[in-house]
DNA sequence: CTAATTTGCCTAAAGGTTTTAGGCAAATGC
DNA sequence: GCATTTGCCTAAAACCTTTAGGCAAATTAG
């Protein structure tokens, strides 16, 4: 019989594409099987268990995040920088929830710190460099900026916004001039 | 035999705790069994499939979380009445992480219509009423704050600020800080 | 206080997912 | 061409979900 000519690699990549197609948690070690028309348990050669394989599809989603996000932070700063890293994800999200989802999953301590994760973290303090901020307010602040596109990005893919006026869009740029305008004047302790 | 007593109001309460102890994801109709000692099939006579139990636990967690919310409102308005309720939100999902994980379950529309998920939007409402926003900037402030406060508790459950200063509670303060500046100043559209 | 009915939990069984163990055949390397 | 490695297979055990049908306990009615 010819070989199906799996990898971790592959495995990886169709688990995502599965992640997008029926929600990352129906992505499962068997489902993956029938896509590749193999056996389940010749999955196990590359892939340790149904845990590694989803927290390999969620590293991948980090990277590829981190990596739009670095794309689109390139040349702009300021609220020019805060609006494009927020839309990355979003954008994201949108047209991957799978992925997306992946890409929220709780990762042990050690496997977060290997992981792009920290790329976005950078990211994060290199857009509020654009802004007057200092230790450590430039850690909160980062703090809840990962808060605002986490959580918003989530309310609105689990239909929070919809069907509802003013439309999402709306809501989401006059979320960011907010920030922006948040950043440019943040409050000194009360 | 002695009969075991089940009801789904028993089934679902015994699953929130359970929830909490092992996390949402591992609630299943069989562990639920094992902890009444009873037959798993037994179970189907109270709960219609393992996702109408987690259902109903989401929906208990979510009147819970509104219970104590509008407890911690009353007599409360401005910045004070603000961090009442996100530090509701903060403590609930500490407290009973597997709860709060089940608050954020995607409920198909019309369950969610008919949820506590609806007081809680209201209360939001209550709160921005102590500062001067008119629509559609309410609403989109209504957007702001729950993404600010779902993601931040979601960021905080899954580790993303432990180990590493300043402390949460601390960024937690300010970012409130910040967004009571924020709502009293909500910038006009550029 | 029985007798009829309802209700609650049980046994049985089928179907799906996860994971380990061991085997044969295809690909690779000498 | 032969040996070794690698890849996918069959087999099987363990666990979760769900449906069907049965017996006994609890409840209601005469």
């Amino acid at each position: 019989m010819a070989r199906a000519g799996l990898s971790t690699e592959r495995l990886v990549r169709a688990g995502a594409e599965l992640a997008d197609e029926v929600g990352f948690d129906s992505v499962t070690v068997s489902a993956l099987a029938r896509r590749f028309d193999v056996q389940v348990a010749s999955l196990y050669s590359h892939v340790k268990s149904s845990q590694d394989l989803k927290t390999r599809i969620a590293l991948l989603a980090l990277e590829e995040l981190a990596d739009r996000a670095a794309d689109a932070l390139a040349g702009r700063a300021g609220k020019d920088a805060l609006v494009a890293f927020a839309d990355v994800y979003r954008d994201y999200a949108r047209a991957h929830p799978g992925r997306y989802a992946a890409a929220r999953l709780r990762l042990d301590p050690e496997t977060a710190a290997a992981s792009a994760g920290v790329r976005h973290a950078r990211m994060t303090r290199a857009i509020l460099r654009g802004y007057d901020l200092t230790e450590p307010d430039e850690t909160h602040a980062v703090r809840m900026l990962g808060s605002v596109f986490h959580g918003y990005v989530d309310l609105e893919l689990s239909g929070g916004f919809s069907h509802s006026a003013p439309d999402s869009q709306q809501s989401w740029t006059r979320v960011l001039d907010a920030l922006d305008a948040l950043l440019r004047n943040w409050p000194t302790p009360t």
